[in-house]
DNA sequence: TTGTATGCGTTATCAA
DNA sequence: TTGATAACGCATACAA
């Protein structure tokens, strides 16, 4: 492989103006530039970029933490930080956080021992505490999905609570009142707070929360077949279910189709994230729309704004649920 | 930040020494070896991987593209890479090609430019021509879900034409002969290969292949959905209909449906791949398993012994596809 | 506008 | 078992 010096030797300058011509730190008159090109051309030269972060203490690269890599909500998420980041010419390295402390610490100390400049987190086990911690000693981070106090500046978070708020509340406005809940796993502060915002809307409309109606899944599919089955076999009686998120939404609805209800004049049923398989799914599912592509190029523009120095951007740290009514939810 | 030069001094040693703690490359006595692990510890030093890169000529990160980062096929494949390479302390890049040929050309640059130690290439643009080409230059790279001879040491692949085989062919065998098809981008080779497995099918059972029952999707829902829509329109009769993938079967799925036919008794439908949501379609949807998530870990497992020299591995280079029957099929 | 010289933090080759 | 010392390929301050 070529090097820098090689290419100043053929096209007959010095290696300070080849470094020049790659980066256009400095003035290089056109002819000479013509040359370096050339040179460069000709050598298939290209910079050697271990070479020029030690130099320059610059990586161009940007870790990024995601619960699991697989799945629509993340897929989407990552997706829009590569858009933006690539556009940008900075590599995005991705691991995954399995939402277990230990091996989110791991997946961060693992990002953080490959020196990116900086990182985007989707972390949904370690403490608040440990990220304020994290950031006394670099704050080159970003949190997502996640609002901390202390690090609000690091935060693009998104308000949970409202968005569990308006999907019982929906429920409720169509005159159900016999409500089950089948939670995301609630030891992730998201589902805490998504279920929070039921119990607010519940409060509203003077029903009382009931406890037999809830479980608690993991946020896949399967989990949300298996809590509506036990929730089915329990035999109480409910006319409509909120689920943590769309998948187990999915989950929820095949179940009780194959259990023989018919939906959604049997139950009325309401997701979460407004993934992309929710246009599709029979009925389609009425959800809370989760705008995570959106938040994943804004964490990629937080990502330039802040290490890269591209002072023309515009941070939106908070974003709004909204509510999207479909064919899952019928008056009662 | 501290350097290896500065727990040298603290430990009293040679930086040599310290460098041969911490990778374990040499005889060091156990009382040094204590020494300086805690004079690392007290530094809280973290090796400086560019220098590392620059010294040892090895990145530690291995290059990945795929054709869009999010949807399921990606998703387990990402994952599958993603497992086994971190559990190796191997970094993943990822970037997208958008299934267009300059596009991914570039992102395979944008990979090497990052001196990445090996690629894991899904392009479905690029040329064979120019995979061959690019093995001239340079052999640490693995292409997935394609086959091509010149190279094929370094290709992972599933034989897609005879999925699309098995797929149609368990329609035919239920007793349908008027069978549409919703193909993939057919500039996609394995959108081809899996068009042409179908009429290999039908050849078979003596049944003509009619152009006027075939439309062209992207692979995803929307275009699954569209497709329905304008085949349904067209008013020419059929019983069934193969799908280049999941995606595209739900979205088909949906819009049949919207149309007021009843699934599957109007209408058998049948997929690809095998991605988690077809297990909770309505009805639930039959399909050829594609092992992507196991090929992903593979293609991850090629790297570790091609380019890392964990010898200890043996690599399968080509997998089958199998029928997955479910209740989307109905005998006519 | 261009060149010189030094440093970036490691690994690896020799000696000792 | 340990220590000097020379690469590794580039960026950059300083000179010219």
């Amino acid at each position: 492989m070529a090097t820098i010096y090689e290419v100043s030797e053929r096209a007959g300058v010095s290696l300070a103006t080849v470094s020049r011509v790659i980066n256009g730190t400095a003035k290089v008159s056109e002819k000479t530039r013509q040359r370096v090109m050339a040179a460069m051309k000709a050598l298939n030269y290209r910079p050697n970029s271990a070479a020029q972060s030690l130099a320059s203490n610059c990586y161009n690269s940007v870790g990024m933490l995601v619960s699991e890599v697989h799945g629509p909500f993340f897929g989407e998420m990552m997706s829009g930080v590569e858009t933006v980041l690539r556009a940008a010419h900075k590599h995005v390295i991705i691991a995954a956080g399995h939402s277990d402390e230990q091996s989110e610490k791991e997946a961060i100390e693992f990002l953080r021992g490959r020196s990116c400049d900086a990182l985007i987190l989707h972390a949904d086990a370690v403490s608040d505490q440990y990220l304020i911690d994290l950031a006394k000693e670099d704050d080159a981070f970003v949190v997502m999905n996640r609002h901390i106090d202390a690090i609000a500046d690091q935060c693009i978070s998104l308000d949970n609570r409202h968005g569990g708020y308006l999907a019982t509340k929906a429920l409720l406005e169509q005159g159900h009142r016999k409500i089950a809940y089948i939670a995301g796993p609630l030891k992730k502060t998201d589902a805490k707070e998504r279920l929070q915002g039921h119990k607010k809307a519940l409060r509203e409309f003077d029903v009382a929360f009931d406890a037999a109606l809830m479980r608690e899944g993991d946020f896949e599919s399967a989990s949300g077949a298996q809590a509506m089955s036990e929730l089915l076999k329990a035999g109480k009686k409910f006319t409509a279910v909120v689920c943590g998120n769309d998948e187990m939404a999915c989950g929820a609805m095949n179940t009780a189709r194959d259990a023989g209800l018919q939906l959604p004049e049997d139950l009325s049923i309401i997701g979460f994230d407004n993934v992309i398989m929710s246009r599709y799914t029979f009925p389609h599912l009425s959800t809370i729309d989760y705008p995570i592509g959106e938040m994943g190029r804004m964490a990629a523009k937080w990502v330039l704004k802040n290490i890269y120095q591209q002072d023309d951007i515009d941070i939106i740290h908070h974003f709004e649920p909204s509510l999207i009514l479909r064919d899952s939810v019928k008056a009662k």
